[in-house]
DNA sequence: GCCAACGTTGGC
DNA sequence: GCCAACGTTGGC
């Protein structure tokens, strides 16, 4: 039996990790997330989901690609590297905290899809993203609203 | 640059 | 285990 593949949204600030650069890598380790909802949330992403690439804190915010999960479950290296911003001192390799997963680049949208228009497009019940306050990094996104966001990126003949 | 929202930390 | 203080995110 197989499931269907989910569908998620990912915010990165393109001056840390942009679209560009995931197209250019093809494949990368989504680390650095120390935050525990949206670490549930890449516990949960099995490979084949696809998440939307969100770029956050530029002028417009706005989805700008897809990605898709290539390899789940994988403990973030980052947490042990004394050197690194994420360095997680109460993490051990027996014992970590913090599980990512592995997402190779898929598409770059046309068009990127602003904050503005996904509000127009979305209650906030429907798309997280657009509810104000909203600060978390990983979240879910509804089968619905996923075909709603592809449509408008690719066109009503698409 | 401001500040709302909200997660985390630490004193008690 | 409460909650004030603090830090961070991220839109505006």
């Amino acid at each position: 039996m197989t499931t269907e593949p989910r569908y998620w949204l990912t915010k990165s600030e393109p001056s840390d990790y942009s679209i560009d650069e995931m197209q250019r890598d093809r494949v990368e380790i989504w680390d650095g997330v120390r935050n525990y909802q949206a670490r549930n949330f890449l516990r949960e992403m099995r490979c084949g989901d696809l998440a939307f690439f969100y770029h956050s804190n530029v002028k417009p915010p706005a989805i700008v690609g897809l990605m898709r999960v290539a390899e789940e479950n994988i403990v973030d290296p980052t947490q042990f590297d004394k050197a690194d911003k994420h360095y997680d001192p109460k993490a051990t390799p027996e014992k970590p905290r913090w599980q990512t997963v592995r997402f190779e680049f898929a598409e770059k949208f046309a068009q990127p899809l602003t904050l503005d228009r996904l509000k127009e497009m979305f209650a906030p019940e429907e798309l997280l993203v657009v509810k104000r306050g909203n600060r978390l990094s990983v979240m879910p996104v509804s089968a619905e609203a996923a075909a709603k966001i592809l449509q408008e990126v690719r066109g009503e003949a698409g």
